[in-house]
DNA sequence: AAGACGAAAGTGGTTGA
DNA sequence: TCAACAACTTTCGTCTT
């Protein structure tokens, strides 16, 4: 039967995928570099991490049956980087044989080599082992309390990884460290968070938080863009029951606001809460100042003297707004 | 009475000598 | 290393709805 043909596999996309993403979409250079040793896909240019842990985690060849699936698929839970042993906990032999004594490909093998020098460090360095599974619970605590999504987490995780080798924990509290890490995290995935929000939700405080924050980025020689505003905006917009039309308003007003050059040199958040504020009175759906600085954790004299720059420079006119 | 307004002084981070 | 600086916060009295 026509369907049962298994015998051509899909592969053909990776190499497409590959000369596709040389480009950064951060900063828009095209300096994105592989770095087999370690996984990870890097920016040049800024130094975003753009995709780690490459291991080609799909299935080897399309299964049309449920039987063909279990024989095809790979064995074991995949690795992840919350669990603090990595979720390997079997010990890695010394040969470069797969199960079934087959010589293994030259990409699996330092694969293989990468891990094995992990779990040797993690052996002698039995303190960082006790570390990380304090740090990968309060993690897991910290942000199922934000309801981060899991890829997120898994990058912070990462980062607490290098954080720890870079030996920047030292003399820090773990918390801190793992707030940091989950702030950044947010930030490079372009779903940020209020610093004010990630401190209130541990036990860090805010200065204690960003201070961290920025020890990170310098130690890891990583650099995050501000936050763009409209990045808030759905959550915000969900948290004071705005209506969608409200949103897109004020993902147009920080448009035109940015393209004006009103937003350099100004607190993404107070933007955000600012152009909420002039969109739900536009849509006749206001909401006070006060809520809207509550939400975007900033104060009410921020919401008001953004909102009063946009409505002169944009030209809104304050009469049609009451 | 609640919300909005704006002045004035304080705070923590950045920048440039 | 230190001072100047810009943006934001805190606080508070006044005006508006």
């Amino acid at each position: 039967m026509d369907h049962m043909r298994g015998d051509a596999p899909e592969r053909s996309s990776v190499a497409k995928v590959d000369s596709e993403i040389r480009m950064c979409p951060e900063c828009g250079s095209n300096s994105v570099v592989e770095d087999l040793t370690r996984g990870e896909r890097v920016c040049g240019g800024c130094g975003l991490v753009l995709s780690d842990h490459r291991i080609d985690s799909g299935a080897e060849w399309r299964a049309f049956s449920s039987e063909e699936a279990d024989a095809r698929s790979r064995v074991g839970a995949p690795l992840r980087y919350t669990v603090h042993d990595k979720g390997l906990s079997t010990v890695i032999d010394w040969r470069d044989r797969d199960t079934s004594g087959r010589k293994l490909t030259p990409t699996r093998r330092s694969e293989i080599y990468r891990l094995r020098k992990w779990q040797i460090r993690s052996r002698v360095h039995s303190s960082m082992d006790r570390n990380l599974a304090q740090a990968m619970s309060e993690l897991e605590r910290l942000a199922s309390q934000l309801g981060i999504p899991k890829p997120i987490r898994e990058l912070s995780a990462l980062l607490y990884r290098k954080s720890i080798i870079k030996k920047l924990v030292r003399g820090r509290s773990i918390e801190a460290m793992v707030a940091a890490t989950l702030y950044a995290a947010c930030r490079i995935r372009k779903k940020p968070r209020p610093l004010d929000e990630v401190a209130d939700a541990s036990r860090v405080d805010k200065k204690k938080l960003g201070q961290c924050y920025r020890l990170l980025l310098r130690s890891l020689a990583i650099k995050i863009p501000l936050s763009n505003p409209i990045d808030y905006i759905s959550r915000f917009a969900s948290q004071l029951s705005l209506s969608s039309p409200v949103q897109l308003r004020t993902v147009e007003i920080l448009k035109r606001s940015r393209d004006i050059g009103l937003t350099i040199g100004r607190d993404p958040l107070g933007l955000a809460a600012a152009a909420i504020y002039v969109a739900s009175i536009m849509l006749d759906e206001r909401r006070t100042q006060r809520e809207i600085a509550e939400v975007a954790r900033v104060t009410e004299v921020t919401v008001r003297n953004r909102y009063k720059e946009i409505v002169r420079k944009l030209g809104i006119d304050t009469m049609s707004l009451a």
